[in-house]
RNA sequence: GAUUCCGUAGCUCAGCUGGUAGAGCAAUACACUUUUAAUGUAUGGGUCCUGGGUUCGAAUCCCAGCGGGAUCACCA
């Protein structure tokens, strides 16, 4: 990030001086009423004119075309663009032509704010546009943006480097409206959720994010530290114990959409923080979780895109009710050919060597199959489908399966060849799951990083007694990208985790005018990019009194030179 | 973390096997008093990401670093 301001940005900062002399106030305290919008006009005009005969409208100033006394400037507001004809001598009905001539002419620029009063017309063009009659500028702005036009469909000049847009979001969502867009579809996937929890009498809940053991999920958390108490606290990795402990409570549906921390990798599908929502149902299972999830499903794409079916890059996807249930062993027969029910840890192994996959020796059952899994099953499932009965070892939360030993009543539901959520049958013995939580602890002493702690306290919510429950986890910000079809988590998130911009170290006037330096020549010194005291010392003074009187010239400064005694001081 | 590509004006991008840094938009000034990304003329604007090296000479070639993208690994 630089802070050396340039060309542009000078005149604009002049531009802000020459407004305030005129008595402009170029950041103005009071409301601004406004009474129609952009998309308001464009869509209601034509049928109801009466209507439009005096609006006030605001926002950002994107185009300026200039034609004498006239003038057209396109505004856009939160709901879009429409253009905005000026007239000199109407807007300065006067002698005095100030406010057109020079306050819009010159001293307003692409990206200020304003206010305009006025009736809509439709131009000569067929243009529907506002005929100005007052002009208030509302905020000023300093920086230019990006112009990007379009027409016809066709974009120019669009920004589209993935460092600005990220790192400089509200740039990108003033000059992309499209993003703007896709980031109202990612709202409407979460209202879309929570209408249809809150319908069946779900409550929303929230839990704690500061956590003591990060439990819940099988991951490596960020740690912290709390002073007053002087303890570690670990950002939550899931917040499932603690809705299961509401569970134990007498609520019979708590959902929360849950903020987690996950310090691993990132890349197109991960960012370390991210959205799941949870839900837990007293007196349910996992058949019926499947049942509602599949309705949820469907209730969010015709939510957000008005239908049950999705174009997601090539493929059109269909997320109208019921979806395949598929038992994981199936999957793995099906798409490998090999049978791996009831094997042990060593055939399992040996399965993954034909198959050509890597093993260690941290892996115990469950992850071997989860492997296999993962590496010859999930990308064939396109079509919503749920991939059920798991075996027990990979999944310590899970309730052991009603008529199949060795297996847990869980079910993955895969969307697009990826995993979109995850649930299950909430293990409610607390004799197994403090036995399945010591499991956990020998995975961990084999080498696991990610096997869990134990809570003792979500065990001894359980001995009090939990309904059978079920439960379910869906990855919001992996289903707003299949919803909105982008192919990476980033956009998605309006400010995707990004290393800090380093800031180019410079002094400030303050310093120079230690050293010596008038405040009146320190952009000069700037300007020779001498903008560190170390670098002005180490510059050679008579180069830089020479170059003073030539950027002096330059920069038309009309400030005396200094004598070369007076410079050679702001060496020592 | 590994591999690979990229980093040039406010923005989008050219810049060949090394020879004084370019265009369009934006900006400034003037002209034109008119519309549909696109009026004309002129002007200003650069730490060619940073630091080394090779060379008479580096935006260009080499090395290292920084930042980002993509792929992979880990994971949701």
């Amino acid at each position: 990030m630089n802070t050396v301001l340039s060309e542009q940005e000078l005149q604009r900062r002049d531009a802000l001086a020459k407004l305030e002399a005129l008595g402009i106030d170029p950041y103005p305290a009071e409301a601004f009423e406004i009474n129609a919008t952009a998309n308001d006009i464009l869509t209601n005009y034509e049928r109801d004119k009466l209507n439009y005969k005096t609006i006030s409208i605001a926002g950002r100033m994107m185009s300026r075309r200039v034609m004498g006394n006239a003038s057209f400037i396109e505004l856009q507001d939160a709901t879009g663009r429409i253009q905005a004809y000026l007239k000199r001598d109407d807007l300065c009905p006067g002698e005095d032509k100030t406010l057109y001539n020079t306050v819009f002419k010159k001293l307003l620029d692409i990206g200020d704010f304003l206010g305009i009063k006025g009736f809509v017309f439709t131009t000569n063009s067929g243009e529907i546009s506002i005929h100005v009659q007052e002009l208030t500028l509302l905020a000023k702005s300093l920086k230019p943006l990006p112009v990007v036009k379009s027409a016809d469909g066709k974009t120019f000049d669009a920004v589209t480097d993935p460092e600005f847009r990220y790192r400089q979001r509200y740039v990108d969502l003033v000059v992309n409206p499209q993003v703007r867009e896709t980031f109202v579809k990612v709202s409407k996937v979460k209202t879309a959720i929570r209408d249809f929890l809150n319908e069946r009498g779900a409550l929303e809940v929230d839990t704690p994010v500061l956590q003591s053991i990060p439990g819940g999920a099988a991951a490596r958390p960020f740690t912290t530290h709390h002073n007053a108490l002087d303890i570690p606290l670990y950002l939550r990795i899931a917040n499932e114990l603690y809705l299961k402990r509401l569970i134990v409570g007498g609520y019979d549906w708590v959902y929360e959409f849950s903020r987690n921390f996950r310090n691993e990798g990132m890349d197109r599908t991960h960012n370390p923080e991210f959205t799941v929502l949870e839900f837990y149902v007293a007196y349910k299972d996992y058949q019926w979780m499947m049942d509602i999830t599949e309705k949820l499903f469907e209730r969010v794409a015709i939510a957000t895109n008005g239908a049950t079916s999705l174009q997601v890059g090539d493929k059109a996807i269909n997320f109208a009710a019921p979806y395949p249930r598929v038992s994981i062993y199936d999957a793995i027969k099906e798409h490998t050919g090999f049978t791996v029910d009831g094997l042990d840890e060593a055939g399992l192994r040996n399965v993954c060597k034909q198959l050509g996959i890597p093993t260690d020796e941290s892996m115990g059952k469950g992850k071997l199959i989860d492997e296999i899994f993962g590496e010859k099953c999930e990308h064939h499932y396109i079509q919503p489908t749920f991939i059920i009965d798991y075996p027990v070892e990979m999944s310590p939360l899970t309730k052991k399966h009603r008529s199949k030993p060795g297996l847990v009543e869980r079910f993955e539901l895969m969307i697009n060849g990826k995993e979109l959520a995850n649930a299950y049958s909430e293990l409610n013995d607390p004799i197994d799951q403090r036995a399945r939580f010591e499991e956990q602890l020998q995975l961990m002493e084999r080498g696991d990083d990610e096997a869990m702690f134990i809570d003792h306290d979500f065990l001894r919510a359980l001995e009090y007694g939990m309904p059978p429950t079920a439960g379910i986890g869906i990855g919001i910000d992996r289903l707003a990208m299949l919803m909105t079809n982008q192919q990476s988590i980033q956009d998605v998130l309006f400010f995707p985790q990004m290393r800090p911009e380093k800031v180019v170290k410079q002094a400030s006037v303050a310093d120079y005018q230690a050293q010596g330096v008038p405040e009146e020549w320190v952009p000069v010194l700037q300007k020779m990019g001498l903008t560190t005291m170390e670098t002005l010392k180490a510059a050679n003074p008579n180069k830089v009194f020479n170059d003073l009187g030539g950027l002096r010239k330059k920069m038309k400064l009309e400030i005396p030179m200094p004598t070369k005694d007076e410079v050679l001081k702001w060496f020592e």
